[in-house]
Parts: C-alpha cells; sequence; structure tokens
DNA sequence: ATTGAATAAATAACATGTTAACAATAAGTA
DNA sequence: TACTTATTGTTAACATGTTATTTATTCAAT
C-alpha cells in the first residue's frame, strides 16, 4: 500500500477542479450584486477586510486577502482613484502604507454587505447549517494536513 | 428563523476564502512540475482532458476544464505553436474546430502525470481516504443543492 | 430558397494571477 | 560608520478571467 500508483483520477474527481467548481457556484448569485456597484470579487475582499480591521498596511491586506501583492498594488491604486480607500504613510517605517476605508468606501460597504449575508442565508439552509460546518472543519484540517508537513516532500 | 440576519461572517469563515486556501494548498506543491516543464494549471488542464477523452470540440473542452471560451482560445492558440495540440476542422459543422493532443503532447502528459499522481496520494495518505471520499460528496451536494433552485433566487 | 434566430469560435478591452526585477528604506554586522 | 542583507512596495511582462462584441456558419420557419 506504499505507493499505491493508481491511474491518475478522472477529472471529474480532481480535487482542484471540484473546489473550484464549488467556489463557482457559491458566488455565482453574489457577483452581479458586486458588478451592479462597479466591485470585482477582489475589490469586495480588500473592503470586506478593511471594514473588518480598521486600517492594514498593504502586506497584511495581501495576506488577509489571499491576494499577491502585485494585484493588490493595482488593485489599491484603483480603489484609490474612486476614492473608495485612502493611503497614509506610516510614521515609524517610511516603507510601510497603510490603507483606510474612506466614508464613501464605508457606504459601499453597507450597501453590498446585506447582499452577502442574504447569499449566506439562501446557501445554509439549502445546505444544512451542520453539512456547513463540517466542510469548514474538512477544508481546515485539508490545509493543516497538507502543509504542516510540507517539508517531507 | 425565517431570516436570520447576522453579522457578516469573519473573513477567515467565508465559504470562498476558504475554498480558495484548500484550493491553493492542493496545488501548491503541484505547480512546480508544472513550471518545470513550461505549462501553466490551466493549460495542463487541456492536456489532461485531451488525453482522456481523445479529440474534443472547444466548446467541449471549455465545459471539462472549467474555462470560458475566450481564455481557451488563446490557450489552444499557444500550445498550437508549441505543436502540443493540433486542430482539425469538423467534417459536419465548419465553425467547428476539433482539437487533439499530439504526440509531443501526449509524450508531455505522461512526463508529467506521474507527478500528479504522486501528489494525490500524498493528499490522501495525510487526510484520510475516507475524508477525502466525504468532501468530495459535501462539495458534489453543495453545488447540487445551489444550482438546482438558482431558479427562486 | 430566404429570411431570421441560434450557435461556434475569435477578438477587444480591461482586471487579475504570476514570476521576475527594481527602488527605497530598514536592520544587521564588521 | 560603512557595507551588506532583508523588507516593503512598485513596475514589467505575459497568461488568464471576464464581459461585450463580431464573424461565420448552421438551423428553423416560413
Amino acid at each position: 500500500m506504499a505507493d499505491d500508483d493508481k491511474e491518475l483520477r478522472g477529472f471529474d474527481r480532481s480535487l482542484p477542479m471540484a473546489l473550484l467548481r464549488a467556489r463557482e457556484a457559491v458566488m455565482k448569485k453574489f457577483n452581479p450584486s458586486l458588478r451592479e456597484n462597479g466591485l470585482s470579487s477582489q475589490q469586495w475582499r480588500v473592503i470586506r477586510a478593511l471594514h473588518e480591521r480598521g486600517s492594514l498596511d498593504i502586506t497584511e491586506l495581501a495576506d488577509r486577502c489571499f491576494l499577491l501583492m502585485p494585484s493588490l498594488s493595482r488593485i489599491i491604486q484603483n480603489l484609490e482613484k474612486r476614492d473608495l480607500v485612502s493611503r497614509t504613510q506610516s510614521e515609524t517605517d517610511n516603507r510601510r502604507s497603510v490603507i483606510t476605508l474612506t466614508s464613501g468606501g464605508q457606504e459601499l460597504f453597507r450597501l453590498i454587505a446585506p447582499k452577502s449575508v442574504e447569499r449566506y442565508n439562501y446557501i445554509t439552509e439549502r445546505f444544512g447549517f451542520g453539512k456547513l460546518e463540517l466542510l469548514y472543519e474538512l477544508l481546515e484540517e485539508l490545509v493543516e494536513k497538507i502543509e504542516d508537513t510540507e517539508r517531507d516532500r
């Protein structure tokens, strides 16, 4: 059983594909709400993180939003032009920029957030609270188990 | 309990984020194998689908690989230049292009496939076969439940 | 047969993903 | 202090994601 080299499994049973499909299905009906307000899902992630944590420097923001720095750099420039976020230089470290939601950004958040909540409620209702919690746990455990020991592979 | 409008849940408990994180973790150690061979994960999906099904027209390919037509169109042009796939006009429908893996493409598949199998075995070993199957089932059911009734939302 | 709607695929335009390279500042060390 | 190294953020270049538009073909209904 040591090295059970079976065939490559079918496409439908590919884990990345299954995760991708699920993600698309979850977001599908929420994205229109974003587009109506001129936001991409990534821009929404940034706004959401900023609302949750107050101000964040760009590195922290990238970490929380699961975005790479180059993408985030462009996203912030975009949001800045639209006056949804503002940038401040850190006092203690001149390399660091601190990003904050403007009042316009806050307003936009309050406009969209209910749609997100609504979508969650819908999913919870259809799929079941217990299963949803189980899914979270499994996903979390999966990440833990295959990242913890990433050294020896 | 009808409309249990709680707060927007924390970022870590956002389902799209959890799915994205899991996907990244799963692919993390496989992507280098792809890049060594000059392939993106999307290009690999195309090659894998073609190997699995023989020849496919572009629409079918897009469906199986979960790619949008514009992306796939460019990807095929790229793979075509590198002689990894070839294009044939359909006899019965002149709009349709049929894509096939060249011998070079087949060879590349045989070179990379074992790495993918290896990765799966590793994940199965760490995470457990039963849990992995359970995860697949949950993901599948999640998609079913929230897409079936997508009408009334 | 001719028109008109539907389909297959490509292209355009812009945002993001991704790796590499770069500038500026900070921190560590001789 | 001077030199090196590390860190923060940006830019470059190219591939992909995404929506809208376009062309060529096929199909449906007269």
